[in-house]
This record gives C-alpha cells, structure tokens and sequence, in this order.
RNA sequence: GUGGGUGUAGCUCAGUUGGCAGAGCACUAGGUUGUGGUCCUGGUUGUCGCGGGUUCGACCCCCGUCACUCACCCCA
C-alpha cells in the first residue's frame, strides 16, 4: 500500500518547518487585521467553472471532479479565492461590512503531472481583502509577503509585478494584441495558435524559444492600459519603492486565471527548477458581481506553502525540536509504577518527561535518553527506593544529586522553570 | 497529456561476459552482573518495484506495468 500519485504524507521530521511557517504567516497576517476564514474541501464544479474561467488549464482538465451518489457535479478545490468570495456573498457580509480581510491555510487539489514543487495535494496559505479599490492595498499585501519571507530568513526572491488592465482596456488591447499576432502566426507554435482564439493574453508567457523570439515585440497591456489603470499601477509601483520592496515589471507576467483585473504578481524563486512560482496574486474586481454580489473590488494572493518548505530547506533553516526535559528511567515492577505517576504528575505540571515501560537494561535505557536529547535523566532503582534518593543525573555535565520522594517534585520545577 | 532518467536492507548506495545478494549508517545484544554520546565484538533486516518472456540458470538481457524524478505544458 502507498500513498496515490501525487500525494504524500508529512513526516513529524518535517513538521517543524511547516509549523514555524505557519506562525509567522498567521502572526503577520493578525498584525495586519486578517480573520482566519475556514471553507470546505469540496464545492459544486460549478463555482470553479464560473470563477476561474471555463478554458483555463485547471479547469479543463487538473479538477478532481466527481458525481455524489444524487448525481451532483462536485470537486475537490484547485484554489481558495472562488470559495472564500462564495463565502463573502452567501453570508452576505458586504451588508455588515464591506471590507473583510481573511487569511486560510488548507490543501488544494489539481491532478497535473507531478514533479519538483509540483503535487497534486498541495498546500497553501492564502490571503484576500475585499471592498477596497485603492492601489495601496495591492502593494500593502506585496509588502506583506516581502515581510513574510524576510522573518522566514529567505533571500534571492523576486517579486514580479504586471498590470492586465480592466474591462475599460482590456478588448482594445486584445485586438491589438491579435493584430500583432496574426502576422507572426507562421512562428508560433501549436499551441500558441490554439490560445489565439482561447485566451490570447497567455500567448504572452509561452516558453518555446520560436515564441518566444516572435512576440519578443509584442504589445503588452502595460502599454496600453486606460487612465486609471495607468494612474493604480503606478501607485503600486511608488508604494514598493517607498517601501524598499524591490520589484521586477514583468511585461509577460500573464496569470493563468481569467478572473485577474489590473495587478498581478508572482514572487520567484530559482532553486526549484520550473516551479519558480513560491507565491502569485492578483486583483480581482469583477468576480464578486460576476457570482452574484454587488460590484467588490478585491484582491488576493495564494503561497505555495510546499514549495516554500522547500526553499526554506535548500538554505537549512530547519528549526531545532524541543528538547526533552527529563526522562525516567525505572527498574523494576515497584519503580516503574512510581514513574508512571511521576511522569503523569510533572507532565500536568508543564515538565516535559518520558519514561520507557519495557523493562530495559539501564545501559540501554541511558542511550534511549540520549536519542530523545533529554536534558536530565531520573534513575530510580531498587536501592534508591529503599534508600528513599531517587537520583537525577544532568546528561551534559554528568552530575547526579539525589532527592528523596517527597522534595523530588518540588526540587525539579523549581529547576525546569527557571 | 508528451519526452528523458531512476527503482537492490529502514536510509545512502555498490553489485564483475548472466553463476549462492553486499558495504556504510541505523537498529539490537554484549564488552564481568546498575550509567549515555566515542571505541570494540556479535546479531537482525531483502518478493533485487511488480508481472510476463529468453535461459540449465536472471538483480543483470527483452517486453509490459507501477512508482519516483526531471523537463515540456500549466501553476502555488
């Protein structure tokens, strides 16, 4: 038995990691005044149909998609924003308050061929704000990320930024664009022929080298984006700047989701191959009106929360595990039932204590109490009961004392909570 | 979905024209009867990914299959 293509488990000696990136995200994110939103795994197909677009990649064919036993089309969650937006306008929380910021870390599921980076359960840690048009709010979260992965220890990112425009510019520029595309058809590749009537904009970041040469002077929406996609991109640009956030304007930075208005960004990284994306955002506008609330802007942005375990590997930041404070060593029948309370007792108490009930010699119980890195070993023997002095051995510095019963307890939180 | 690479002990890997499956680490027991990390000695661990085929004989050659991996595609 193994786990299916694509999945894996998460091993206790990998946890730590997760957890640290966990805390500081959430951290961040409460300091910003995000509310942690939970959604389920699972939505009617429909709602990722209509929010993520019916021609995208995912959507056409990387959705787990299945019928319930009532014949409902369901699936498993490519993304979070399609749900948390379902969420916004099912509770109707425009009524009570417009703007909403949320943060929800949890699995997605996309079955695309699996490689490095890449997983078909994978994880994200996901951030939206609701109701505020301002340019100020895009570069706050680009900020928010840049801080995210500076307390994390990370270097050598690069946050990509592009502006797609809005409904206002963008059919103007498609035809431009088709325009253009159309007198270098001969170059393209199969592919890309294909996106001219699917999705033209994604011709933009095709990877083949013919391609790429061919629309090496393209026109791209940031030249030709309305006023006031023109005035928002600047903001964002001079906010960054203010702020130190460096940035690369990537006039190919096309994201694979039709429901991105205006900004869009990814933060890359170069040490996982292909899968350089580690997180990618974007402003979405239209999609609250287009499920059925009223006109919202918003905006959001989805870490890789795999890939940045990885990273964060490459450069061994792994955290140490906490130690074992103490660990009991019991001989015999009478002592082991001491020890068991003992290790009850001073584990209420917040001492983290083991003890080992299968009988083993001292000698290999000793080596036990090094693999778990315990700073202080207890050795209750027959003689120390009789004798009444357990004895507690300090495994750095080889010093025993002994104690008897009765001040044992006492005597080891006053050394364990100092 | 397409193409390349790799599957041998828990882990990292050796394995000769096709002739009895190995090392290091890990685990475990000892090193005179109750003291760890180092050292020494012994011990355990295999469907050689799986299924066919060729052969007297296959870890080795052939076919299929599954998994991992890298790249394309796409994205986090």
């Amino acid at each position: 038995m193994q786990t299916i293509r694509g999945f894996r488990d998460i091993l206790p000696e990998k946890i730590s990691l997760w957890q640290k990136v966990e805390k500081e995200a959430t951290h961040l994110f409460k300091s910003f005044g995000f509310k942690e939103i939970r959604i389920p795994i699972i939505e009617k197909t429909q709602l990722f149909a209509r929010s993520i677009g019916e021609v995208t990649d995912i959507v056409e064919k990387e959705m787990y998609t299945f019928e319930d036993r009532k014949g409902d089309k369901l699936t498993l969650r490519p993304e979070a924003t399609a749900s948390i937006v379902r969420s916004y306008i099912q509770h109707k929380m425009y009524a009570t308050d417009p703007i909403r910021k949320f943060y929800m870390v949890g699995p997605m599921f996309r079955r695309e061929r699996p490689q490095k980076g890449r997983y078909r359960q994978f994880y994200q840690i996901d951030a939206e704000i609701f109701g505020v048009e301002s340019a100020y709010v895009d570069s706050q979260l680009i900020f928010l990320l840049n801080q995210l992965f500076k307390r994390l220890g990370l270097t050598g990112l690069s946050a990509h930024i592009n502006s797609l425009g809005c409904p206002e510019c963008r059919p103007s520029f498609q035809k431009v664009l088709l325009d253009f595309i159309e007198s270098k058809k001969d170059m393209l590749c199969e592919n890309c022929l294909r996106r001219m009537d699917k999705n033209p904009l994604r011709i933009l970041d095709c990877k083949i080298e013919n391609c790429r040469n061919a629309i090496a002077h393209a026109p791209a929406t940031l030249d030709h984006l309305c006023n006031e996609c023109s005035d928002h991109f600047n903001t964002v640009k001079k906010a960054l700047e203010t702020q130190g956030v460096d940035f690369i304007v990537d006039k190919s930075l096309v994201r694979g989701l039709d429901y991105y208005t205006r900004t869009a960004w990814e933060i890359q990284t170069t040490t996982l191959g292909a899968q350089s994306a580690v997180a990618g955002g974007g402003r979405y506008d239209g999609l609250v009106k287009e499920l059925g609330g009223p006109q919202t802007p918003a905006i959001g942005f989805a870490i890789g929360f795999d890939r940045l375990v990885e990273v964060m590997e490459q450069i061994d930041k792994i955290p140490e595990p906490l130690p074992l404070d103490l660990f009991i060593i019991s001989l015999g029948d009478t002592a082991m039932e001491k020890g068991y309370h003992w290790s009850c007792e001073l584990n209420q108490k917040g001492i983290r204590t083991e003890i080992d009930f299968r009988g083993k010699s001292l000698k290999a119980l000793m080596k036990r109490a090094d693999k778990l890195a315990a700073r202080y070993v207890l050795i209750a023997g027959e003689n120390e009961l009789i004798e009444n002095a357990i004895i507690l051995r300090n495994m750095n510095t080889k010093e025993q004392v002994s104690l008897s019963m009765e001040d044992m307890i006492p005597e080891l939180i006053k050394i364990f909570k100092k």
